[in-house]
This record gives C-alpha cells, sequence and structure tokens, in this order.
RNA sequence: GCGGAAGUAGCUCAGUGGUAGAGCAUCGCCUUGCCAAGGCGAGGGUCGCGAGUUCGAAUCUCGUCUUCCGCUCCA
C-alpha cells in the first residue's frame, strides 16, 4: 500500500473518535450495549450520506436523459429471491470442528463422524443454517407460507419491474434504471466500522443494452464516467483502484467485471462493483415467472433480451470514504516555535455538511452579533450554514474538524466597512468581502470546486 | 461461528473488596479579539448488561452483549 510523501495514513481509532465526537456516526442502540453490524448517522454524517447519495443521484440520474428513476419496496415477493439464485445459496448447512476450528459444509463431508482435515472424531458442532437472508413473516401468522426475506441487494427490485417500466417511461435500449435504497444482509462478522454491516444502502444502476455487439464498449463508458466521479469529489487517486476480474474471478455469463477498490486503513476494500451481467438476470425471472420480459424493437421487428450493465455501489462505504479520505491530522510550527495540531476534513464543497460557517468576533458585542446572524440567514437559503461565535481560534479549529470550507467572521470593521473576511480551510488564507457580494463569492467558489 | 484482548463521564484513562476520580471536551460568566487549549463556576457516571460470592463488589466468580486483532465467511 502506498504510504507515501506526508500522508500518514489515519488510522480507523481516529475516524471512529472523530466521527462520534462530531457527531458523524453512532453504533446503534448504544445505550442498550449496541447490535453488531448496525449504526446510526448524527446530524452531520446523515448530512454527509445525503450528500453522497445526491452526487451519485445527479451524475447518474439527472444528468441523463437516458436513466430513469426507480424506488422498489423492501420486501419483494419470496420467488424473486428463487429467481435470483439468493435462496438457494443461502441455505448451506455448515459444521464446526470443534478441534481444529474449521468449518465445512455438511451435505459435502464424506463422514458425519470425522473430520477430514484434522482427523478428529466426533468433534463436529450440530449442523447449522447459514441464512445470510434476514427474513420475517408478512400478515400475522408466523408460518412458513408468510415467509419473506428483507432485500440483500436492489437490484432484483428493477429486474422484475423492466417492464413496467420501459413501457411507461417510453425508453428503449440502451437506457438505465437507477435506484438508491436499503439492503439487508446477515453477514456471519460485520465489522471495519460502517464497511461490512447488516443494514446498509446501495446505488445501483441497471443500463440495458441491445444485443448489437457495443456492450462492451458501453461497459466501459460507465467505467469511464464512474472514474471521473470518483475523481470530481477529489477523492485520491493513489488510493483508489479499478481492479479488472479475471474470467476466473467473474460469473460464467458476464463478459467483464470491475471492482473499484479503496485503500481504507486495514486494506483494499471494495466500494463499488461494475458488471457485465449478460442476460442472466432478465432470463431468470422469465424463466420462474413465466412472463416475457424482453424487449421489442420495432425497427428490425426482432424481440431481444437486453444486455445489462450494472453498476452498484456501497453508500455507506463511499461516505465513510470521503471521510477517511478528507481526513489530515496537519502538525505545524508556529512562529513561536510551538508545536500545533490541526485536524482537517478536506471535504469537497458539495459533500461538506456545513458549507459556511458565519462567526461573530465577540459574542456579547450585539451589534456584531446581529450582523453575523443576519448574513448567516441570509445565505441560509443557498448554503448549508452555520452561526457560531466566540473564540476566533477555537471556531475555525472547529469547523476545520467537521471539514467546513468557508468561514466569515465579522469584525468590528464590518460595522464600518460592510465587509467580513473570509478564511478558506484548507490554505487558512483571508480575504476581505463586501457582505453585499458574499453570495455570488461563495456560489463560485463552491462550483468553481467541481472539476 | 472459533481463538485472543478490551469495556469506568462525550474522549483518554486512574481507581484490586470499604463514600466514583483526574485531564481534556461541553455549557454559563469574565478576559482576549483573526488561527484553540487564560480565570471562575456548573452540568454530566445503570463502573457494558445479568446473576453469584460477601456485612459490603467498579474490584472476585460465572454467564451474556459490544468493540478491536487473528481465523472463517463474503452469493
Amino acid at each position: 500500500m502506498d504510504t507515501g510523501t506526508q500522508d500518514q495514513r489515519v488510522s480507523m481509532d481516529e475516524i471512529t473518535a472523530l466521527a462520534k465526537r462530531r457527531g458523524f456516526i453512532f453504533q446503534s442502540s448504544e445505550i442498550y450495549g449496541g447490535i453488531g453490524g448496525f449504526y446510526d448517522y448524527g446530524p452531520l454524517g446523515a448530512i454527509l450520506k445525503r450528500n453522497v447519495k445526491d452526487a451519485w443521484w445527479r451524475d447518474t440520474v439527472e444528468l441523463r436523459d437516458d436513466v430513469v428513476a426507480f424506488d422498489s419496496s423492501i420486501i419483494m415477493h419470496p420467488l424473486t429471491w428463487k429467481a435470483s439464485g439468493h435462496i438457494d445459496a443461502f441455505h448451506d448447512r455448515m459444521v464446526d470442528c470443534k478441534v481444529c476450528k474449521h468449518r465445512f459444509r455438511f451435505d459435502h463431508l464424506k463422514s458425519t463422524e470425522q473430520c477430514p482435515d484434522c482427523g478428529s472424531k466426533n468433534s463436529f458442532t450440530e449442523p447449522r443454517n447459514f441464512n445470510l437472508m434476514m427474513r420475517t413473516f408478512v400478515g400475522p401468522m408466523e408460518d412458513t407460507a408468510s415467509t419473506a426475506y428483507l432485500r440483500p441487494e436492489t437490484a432484483q427490485g428493477i429486474f422484475v419491474n423492466f417492464k413496467n417500466i420501459y413501457q411507461t417511461a417510453r425508453k428503449k435500449p440502451p437506457f438505465g434504471i437507477a435506484q438508491i435504497g436499503k439492503s439487508f444482509r446477515n453477514e456471519i462478522t460485520p465489522g471495519n466500522f460502517t464497511f461490512r454491516v447488516r443494514e446498509f444502502e446501495q446505488a445501483e444502476l441497471e443500463y440495458f443494452v441491445p444485443d448489437d455487439g457495443r456492450d462492451l464498449e458501453i461497459f466501459k463508458e460507465w467505467v469511464e464516467r464512474r472514474r471521473a466521479w470518483y475523481s470530481s469529489y477529489g477523492i485520491r487517486p493513489e488510493r483508489l483502484r479499478f481492479y479488472e476480474l479475471t474470467p476466473e474471478e467473474r460469473p460464467h455469463y458476464a463478459k467483464a467485471g470491475i471492482d473499484v477498490e479503496y485503500a481504507f486503513p486495514w486494506g483494499w476494500g471494495e466500494l463499488e462493483s461494475i458488471a457485465h451481467r449478460g442476460t442472466y438476470d432478465l432470463d431468470a425471472h422469465m424463466n420462474l415467472s413465466g412472463k416475457d420480459l424482453q424487449f421489442f424493437d420495432d425497427g428490425s421487428k426482432k424481440k431481444y433480451t437486453p444486455i445489462l450493465i450494472e453498476s452498484s455501489a456501497g453508500m455507506d462505504r463511499t461516505a465513510l470514504t470521503f471521510l477517511i479520505d478528507a481526513y489530515e491530522n496537519e502538525r505545524s510550527v508556529d512562529p513561536n516555535g510551538k508545536e500545533t495540531e490541526r485536524v482537517v476534513l478536506h471535504f469537497h464543497p458539495h459533500i461538506a455538511p456545513v458549507q459556511v460557517a458565519v462567526f461573530s468576533l465577540a459574542r456579547n458585542k450585539p451589534e456584531l452579533v446581529e450582523q453575523a446572524r443576519s448574513i448567516e440567514r441570509h445565505l441560509r437559503p443557498y448554503f448549508r450554514t452555520q452561526y457560531d461565535e466566540g473564540n476566533i481560534g477555537q471556531l475555525y479549529r472547529r469547523q476545520d474538524e467537521i471539514g467546513t470550507p468557508f468561514c466569515l467572521t465579522v469584525d468590528y470593521e464590518s460595522l464600518a466597512d460592510n465587509a467580513v473576511t473570509v478564511r478558506e480551510r484548507d490554505s487558512m488564507s483571508q480575504q476581505r468581502i463586501a457582505i453585499a457580494s458574499l453570495h455570488a463569492y461563495i456560489r463560485e467558489r463552491v462550483e468553481s470546486a467541481q472539476s
């Protein structure tokens, strides 16, 4: 892993401490001792995650006339998961050898008495089901017939609605369907903070293309679009990689696959998977449901099953990535030779939970306070703002730590010259800006940040 | 799920059987007035949770939950 330059890698301890200290992320149900694999987003974290989702949605849906929005239910007909293969794949019965601690699929054991690895006899635990889908019941009766599952991915909602959508949206391939929503997996081992959790949010794009030989080309276009997205929000390029799956690593029906990975403090971790899925998913649902999900092409007068290009990104993982990637503990020596530290989150202005903080230089001078509050009120409809007052150095440090890109300070001169000091987070440089032109000035700075 | 370690205030920790503590943080007042950590004061603790031993448990024992590390798993 690259550890280069002065880039001392942040530890997960620092990230989780900051996340809690500043109200980004808390463990779920903390007062009852917590529950493994679930997390809550605090006041700043909720905005951070929303900004990440909005940034994805903007680029994937709003800026394209060939992608439509969708939002499907979390609980679907159980046969959905039969067709997708999730039910069969999740019903493995497993046993553990109590001596060598190895785990085996019960139906693969030649002998139910002797461990094939260490040879111990009668050392197996009872066979247990490992079902990674969360189960619940629909209706008041808790029986097999009413068993339903919380979706382990959002994509199936799009597949089963494919015909509904292309008919009502008046789209024909190539076109895409996008959705952001919660998914649930009973992970055996949740961990690494919000990286592997049991309830998480996915942003998925299913892009359907005609079978005209351009599928690989379109796949590559989406890979480049996603690469540009991460880049435009400032993710450090040396910490991001697009890993190309080998034919052995991808499913037999897929012609290509890319894992987008980030260099987390514990190693590379997957943020997103971009996959060529052939006609596999629509075929599976056509087979089980008996319904026709093919597309009729008016030009060639032929029916065909569209080929699917999928991008599936974890929003919690992406939000965590933005948090880690933005983190810097700046150490420097001040003019008096004293060592100082500054924790800064270098969020992109679109991602930052607070974009503009407005300060009064003194807290007990009503004219300054009123001036500052008035500026904050005027900017609030256009930016994510916050008012604060007190020791100016402390105020700056506090905003640095939550990644606020701009701080405005109202001082005694402001009352005379109708201008404030604008302090920029990364450079700490200051500039005097007329109050009347603040809105335009900040808007220009926020928009030009989008590279 | 297995093995190891840990859990005391928001954070970092001290407290080994006898009244629950410190520093930092938070809030209020004063001071300063453009890059934090001056002064005074205040709030804040089911000592992860539950049993047991004991006259008495943060402290000893057992169970359990959570987190971290290593396995395992990751359709």
